[in-house]
DNA sequence: TCAAGATCGTGAATCGATTCACGGCGTTTC
DNA sequence: GAAACGCCGTGAATCGATTCACGATCTTGA
């Protein structure tokens, strides 16, 4: 209203294909060719295109480019829980990766619950996105197998490929639970316990800690505490129900599920005079960044999840293959003080 | 390819409005408003028309909706850094409220990077979001300006109304900072340091703990460490210049910009042999929920994430106003055990 | 019984970017 | 010098949901 016909940037209405060609003086064609193939037009007359769209903040609308090519750049998110840092971290890997090939991601966190999962599928589908990453939320919604079959890609990550045929990447989480499990068994840990909730992936990390028992060539116990969802504080829930056990049924190993479980565990545990690692060790399963900060600092797995992030971004563009990440993301244990070193380990 | 006739759910293309009408018996019209104006259409007809939909599992094509609309169902938001607790919290707070109103979010994360921002910026705005939520991420970006000019709103969140004419909401960080300058200063303490970097609303942080230093009837010095980014890591090598101080130059108490930062402080501290709170008080800010599972739990400065994201979500939606929020984000002093109960205290 | 009005379904235009098919113009080659 | 070819710009059709304006059907009251 204010401005005269000198500056055009600040009018209410966003420049179209077509603004940018008047300013230009050439066909609304050439300006879409001079973004999307830009080798087709002449050097000369793209910078005169380009000029003008930056004139004009010319920025395009998706929506218009989308319902004609019939997908989007953006791809899709589904985490359980984004307060739990390792679905932060892998947001952030998958992110940096999609970034760097123009991508954008979508993050949609279901709170663990399938209904918000679901209508934030739905949502996907509707934004065109062309690829999902799905981190472990239960079991693989049909829906994600009605998008696939519609056209939209996914990759679980953090589920290794199992009986099903999914296209996923994961770091070993049976070796990553035996791996935990091992290390207590050779502290001369005997009753262990291991809590978990109810994932795919916790349910392996729980494979590997049983197989670690059974090897163990001294007998020990080994109970499960299935609990609904993996924080902190279900963590203290958990260490409270446990203080209230006689010494005898209390064990002096714990595998938790993750390290937010852990932590919440620890805390409980030592607030209930518990002595960590003297009467008791605890391996968490992550190593989030503030595993290493813990009341006692936390002894766990480390999971790359960064890293997965930025494998499932490129697998879904195409750029690698599933068995390209073979062996690449390997868990390994770090050492901290929630347990006492390895009897070997005293170097 | 292998499914006979009878199933039409499989099919490799989506459903449209013309094959949920062509199934319905009814125009593309009927199909359309039975979505967005349910009351125009007889139940009769909405029964058959969502039953059509249902069983060709229709999910509509948002880009063209949004074509023909105008704008999109989805709000920005746009932080930092996602592996800072409180972001995450911020974004699950605005997630849950846009959910509530059938809206989502997408989430941008900037990595305090400039560049990305912008970039971001211009993803939301070719995504036609109908609002932006954006936590302070420095200055307010010129882009944003423009992007309201061009019709798109937006919210600071974290960052008081100040000079600037923005819409913003805040708890009252000038608040926060006094108290946790004024608890320490009522516990003797008179070396400080405050630890902070060059955000708008730890600017005002650092106000209220000058203030605070400024009103304290004895003299008391107070230091101010200027960091690029407010991390653990980044806590820990500040801790790592600190110790090499001689006694006399070292502090008795200090104020962080944030949690995240102080518990990198408080590590680095404790492995440096400083004794916490003997020697030194720490206050943190933000109260995430890993200051209480902390080496020693911390002392911080509450800071309701969630409440606001909530709010600025309702904001743009337009079903509230920045002046309804008035006094519902008070700070509050935390007290654990990184800093000494205050004189008063000991009820 | 009939006119007036309310209710509700429909055809067609529309949003903005992309891309196909066409053709004008300049260059090369024998 | 003319035919053949390649380069590059353009008009027009297209994607799918929304919404306007129209009209068909049904209801109501005198």
């Amino acid at each position: 209203m204010t401005s005269g016909p000198a500056p055009k940037k600040a009018d209410a209405a966003a420049a179209t294909v077509g603004d940018v060609a008047a300013r230009a003086g050439v066909s609304r064609a050439t300006v879409s060719y001079t973004f999307t193939q830009p080798n087709r037009v002449s050097p000369d007359l793209r910078r005169r295109v380009l000029a003008a769209a930056d004139e004009l903040g010319y920025v395009g609308n998706d929506a218009a480019r989308r319902l004609r090519v019939g997908h989007s750049l953006a791809l899709g998110l589904l985490v359980s829980n984004m307060s739990n840092p390792v679905y932060a971290e892998l947001a952030a890997g998958a992110e940096a990766e999609a970034a760097a090939h123009g991508r954008f991601i979508l993050v949609a966190n279901s709170d663990e619950s399938p209904a918000r999962e679901r209508a934030y599928l739905n949502f996907f589908e509707s934004q065109q996105v062309s690829g999902i990453l799905a981190a472990p939320v239960g079991d693989v919604p049909a829906e994600l197998l009605g998008l696939r079959e519609r056209g939209t890609p996914f990759v679980l990550v953090g589920v290794a490929p199992g009986p099903h045929s999914y296209p996923a990447i994961s770091g070993d989480n049976e070796r990553g639970g035996y791996l935990a499990a091992s290390h207590l068994l050779a502290q001369g840990r005997r009753r262990l316990i291991f809590i978990g909730g109810a994932h795919p992936h916790v349910d392996l990390r729980l494979a590997g800690v049983k197989r670690a028992v059974a090897e163990s060539p001294e007998p020990a116990a080994l109970e499960i505490i299935r609990i609904e969802v993996q924080t902190a504080k279900v963590g203290e829930a958990v260490a409270r129900t446990l203080l209230r056990r006689s010494a005898t049924g209390f064990p002096d190993g714990i595998v938790a599920g993750n390290d937010l479980l852990a932590l919440g565990l620890l805390h409980g545990l030592i607030v209930g005079g518990i002595r960590v690692p003297e009467d008791l060790s605890l391996v968490g399963y992550d190593d989030i960044e503030f595993a290493d900060f813990a009341i006692v600092p936390l002894t766990t797995i480390r999971h790359p999840s960064a890293a997965l992030g930025a494998s499932a971004v490129r697998i879904l563009l195409g750029m690698e293959s599933e068995q390209d990440t073979e062996g690449r993301f390997e868990p390994e244990l770090v050492v901290r003080a929630t347990s006492l070193p390895a009897p070997g380990d005293d170097a």
